[in-house]
RNA sequence: CGGGCUGUAGCGCAGUGGCUAGCGCGCUCGGUUCGGGACCGAGAGGCCGGGAGUUCAAGUCUCCCCAGCCCGACCA
């Protein structure tokens, strides 16, 4: 097994390292293009099944359309064919004979819904439509990452229809909050939500919302996006409906995602040298126990390890590790590599004391623990471990972020430390585009939630400030 | 899409134009081990990324293509 290149070494190589030594991915013969390998999708999985109920529990049904949508469709939408021509992948040629009108690959969806959504929706009585769908998605990426930007990947995109400006922009902010409760509380990832600038908003929408976590890099990812559509793609597809009082006015919608790219921040937030870190509220196995026995004591240390592993397995996901051609180094070090949260050591001086040893990937820390009450004491432990990530990469960001009012101070941070910057923006996209030129820094969103401005004025140009923004650069 | 680096056994690498392409790890078999990546012995495993050329002779030189990594440009 070859050895994990250090974070501080070469922090790419070490990312790459992780995902294919845990057995996340592997590179396809296509460029860009990875294979999910069972660790990776048990993980996606994970994910797939704690957002699908929160979208059920907010009301919304899960639905499936084609991968391929007719190319006039994509050119409706002036912004949003602008901004995704560039990487769509287009089908000329199926059956041997060149088609009539070339089929684009979905790079998202909000063109073929909405076609349907015409047929659909004819009064206020049709409305709202809260439609989900899990899906792949292609888009010819230039610069390619496992997990982090693959040309296909495979996300969840909401579409939703509303009679009103208020409802749509209520649930684009709804959404928002759910993807941030998600990071939070089961990823174990804190961010920031807030709204995207002009500049960075999804091609198509009136406004755009994100989530934005940071990495051991101190980089800034973006780990879910809502949008508020306004009537675009209605008026693009002619979608109206008859009002209460008999009027026919445009649909107003919302569109929401999240992505594979979630296991890639899941990783850069919580890995160290060793291997994976995963939350125990997401890892797939929860517990590995590994006997250590030689020869002549194999047969009772692996039956008091078969008796806590089958007292454990009614309760959590757990594996126990009874392969006689590695040693016991060989196998923690396996444990830690694969990001299993909690791993039980029983060893022969263990049952000598009918206890055990629980220890903890996040710390490392050894505890002694004996069988009576051992399901409530690693509950216990994994809320632990579950706050202690959230915990740690909170104050990971809370030390990497800086509120800065000049410019100068800026342009060295940005050159010396990197981190996030929490200043003041006046709003034009000009002093946005030149700090970019200047610094590869970005403003990642205007954060939510904030009464009162905290600064007075803007970071370049020094004109008053009517926005509080988080620069930083980003994934 | 531009610049740089790389591609030889599953992985990491060595290999002056010249005979049968090596090493470490891993893998298989046998044995001894086993509380932090065990050891000994015996084996298996190769279209040298793909194609075209130069040459008496190409893993090695030239050109084209493909893929990966890094830096740019681009990027819900």
């Amino acid at each position: 097994m070859a050895k994990i290149t250090s974070r501080s070494t070469d922090y790419s190589q070490w990312y790459i390292d992780i995902v294919m030594q845990a057995q996340l991915a592997d590179y396809s013969p296509v460029k860009g293009c990875m294979v999910i390998r069972p660790r990776g999708y048990a993980l996606w999985e994970k994910i797939q099944s704690v957002l699908d109920s929160k979208f059920k529990e907010t009301g919304h049904s899960n639905a499936y359309f084609p991968m391929l949508i007719p190319e006039s469709f994509l050119k409706k939408e002036a912004e949003h064919v602008e901004g995704f021509s560039p990487e769509l992948a287009v089908v000329t040629i199926a059956g041997g004979e060149t088609l009539e009108e070339p089929l684009v690959v979905r790079p998202t969806s909000e063109t073929i819904i909405w076609s349907m959504y015409k047929k659909w929706i004819q009064s206020y009585r049709d409305l709202p439509i809260l439609i989900n769908q899990w899906a792949n998605v292609i888009r010819w990426e230039k610069r390619t990452r496992l997990f982090l930007r693959t040309t296909e990947f495979l996300w969840q995109e909401g579409h939703t229809a509303h009679a009103t400006q208020e409802e749509a922009e209520e649930e684009t902010r709804k959404m928002l909050l759910v993807y941030k409760s998600f990071a939070e509380e089961y990823m174990a990832l804190p961010v920031i939500a807030g709204e995207k600038t002009e500049a960075e908003k999804f091609a198509g929408a009136v406004k755009t919302y994100s989530i934005e976590a940071m990495m051991q890099d101190k980089k800034a990812l973006q780990a879910g996006t809502s949008h508020d559509l306004g009537q675009n793609f209605a008026k693009a597809f002619d979608v109206t409906f008859q009002s209460p009082d008999g009027k026919l006015e445009y649909v107003w919608a919302s569109s929401w995602g999240v992505s594979t790219r979630l296991i890639g921040a899941l990783i850069m937030a919580h890995s160290d040298d060793r291997g994976l870190v995963l939350p125990p509220r997401l890892a797939p196995t929860l517990i590995r126990i590994v006997p250590i026995f030689k020869t002549e004591t194999r047969p009772r240390v692996v039956e008091y390890a078969m008796g806590v592993f089958n007292n454990l397995k009614p309760h959590f996901s757990v594996e126990i590790d009874l392969d006689d051609n590695t040693s016991p180094g060989f196998k923690f070090a396996q444990t830690e590599l694969l990001g299993i949260p909690l791993r039980i050591e029983i060893g022969p001086k263990d049952i000598e004391n009918n206890e055990m040893v629980l220890v903890r990937r996040d710390t490392g820390e050894k505890i002694k623990a004996s069988p009576s009450g051992l399901i409530d004491r690693i509950k216990v432990l994994c809320e632990d471990i579950q706050n202690t990530l959230y915990h740690r990469a909170l104050v990971f960001r809370k030390e990497n972020t800086v509120l800065l009012e000049k410019y100068s101070d800026f342009t060295e941070f940005m050159e010396k430390e990197a981190g996030f910057v929490d200043t003041g923006w006046c709003g034009d996209s000009a002093c946005e585009t030149k700090i970019k030129e200047e610094t590869k820094a970005t403003i990642r969103n205007i954060p939510l939630g904030r009464d009162e401005l905290q600064h007075g004025a803007c970071i370049y140009c020094g004109k008053p400030s009517c926005h509080d923004v988080i620069f930083a650069k980003a994934y």
